[in-house]
DNA sequence: AAATATCTTAGCATTCCGCTCGGATTTTGT
DNA sequence: ACAAAATCCGAGCGGAATGCTAAGATATTT
C-alpha cells in the first residue's frame, strides 16, 4: 500500500512551487535542492505534471516553473493521479476503465476494495496545495510562539 | 497506491476460509481453484497468514486450513498487514518504525500522508470477515428476488 | 556569444513480483 | 505396512518497474 517516489516528490516539488506562487518562474535545481531530490531525476517527474497541465514552464536563462492555477485550486488528488495514475487499491476498482473480472458482481472483496479507494479520493481530493500552505503558516507561526 | 496481488489474494484466501468457517479444514487446493489463483503460490501466502497467526494448518491427509479465530473477529486490516507490511503511504508515517527524515518536523506532505494513512487504517480496520459474510448474504438473497 | 534553463531520450543497476518446481514431512485410511 | 493426501520449505527465474545517471538538443536572456 505505497506510493512510488514519483507521487512522494511530486508533492514535494508542486507544494514548493506553491510556497513560492507569484514570485515568477522557479528554476527546478532551486526545488530539488530545497527538497533534497536529484535534479536530473525530478526533471523528468516535473515532465509528466507538465503535461498533465498542472504547472507552466518558461525555457531559457530566468526561466523555471510555475504552477498552472493558484495553489488553492490544485488537490493532492490531482498530483497524485498525474504521478501514479488511477487511484485504486487494485485495479478491478480503478477510477478509470476498471478490468472486470468474470465473478465482478457476486466477489465481495471487490466491495470492500471499492470503499478503500472512495476513501482514499475523499481524502486526497480534500486537500489543497491551499490547504497545505496554511498548515505551514501555523506550524510555523506555533514554533516561533 | 496500488496493492500487490499478496493482498489481494490474501484477502480472497481469507474471506473463502470465513465461508467455510466451521466445516473443518479446508484443503489450500480447494481455495485456489475456486479463487482462481495458482496453488503453488497461494501455498507461499498462506505460510505468511500463519505465520501471523491468522490461520491454523492441520497437516497430512483430510488437513487443511482454518481461520484461527473467528470470522468476525479477524478484520481486513490484520490480513493486509500480514501480506503487505505496516499499512502506510510513504515510509516516513509508516504505522511502526518510521524512518524520520532530517526535516519531519516542519514537512507538510508528512500531515498529508499521515492523514491518508490514518483513513485507510479506519476503513480496513473497521471491516472484518464477519461483515464481509453478511455482505455476501444479502447480496446473494438480493440476486434470487 | 555566453550563460541559464528547459526538454528529450537512452541506458542501467537493483529490486520486487508472481510465479514454477522439486522434494521433504506429517497424517489418515486401507 | 503402505499408499494417498495434504502441509511445509527453499531454490530459482523471467519480466517488469523503480530510481536513477548521463548526454545532448533547444530555447531565452543578458
Amino acid at each position: 500500500m505505497r506510493l512510488s517516489t514519483r507521487g512522494h516528490y511530486g508533492l514535494l516539488a508542486m507544494f514548493d512551487l506553491a510556497e513560492h506562487y507569484g514570485a515568477g518562474p522557479i528554476p527546478l535545481k532551486m526545488v530539488a535542492e530545497r527538497q533534497n531530490i536529484s535534479d536530473n531525476y525530478l526533471e523528468q517527474l516535473i515532465a509528466v505534471l507538465r503535461k498533465a497541465g498542472l504547472v507552466r514552464s518558461v525555457r531559457g536563462s530566468q526561466g523555471g516553473y510555475i504552477l498552472a492555477r493558484e495553489p488553492g485550486s490544485i488537490t493532492v488528488g490531482e498530483i497524485i493521479r498525474a504521478m501514479e495514475g488511477p487511484i485504486a487499491p487494485v485495479e478491478c476498482v480503478s477510477e478509470v476503465e476498471p478490468t472486470e473480472c468474470d465473478q465482478a458482481d457476486s466477489c465481495i472483496t471487490r466491495l470492500v476494495w471499492t470503499r478503500v479507494r472512495d476513501k482514499l479520493v475523499e481524502v486526497m481530493d480534500s486537500i489543497s496545495l491551499g490547504d497545505m500552505l496554511r498548515d505551514a503558516e501555523r506550524l510555523s507561526v506555533s514554533r516561533k510562539a
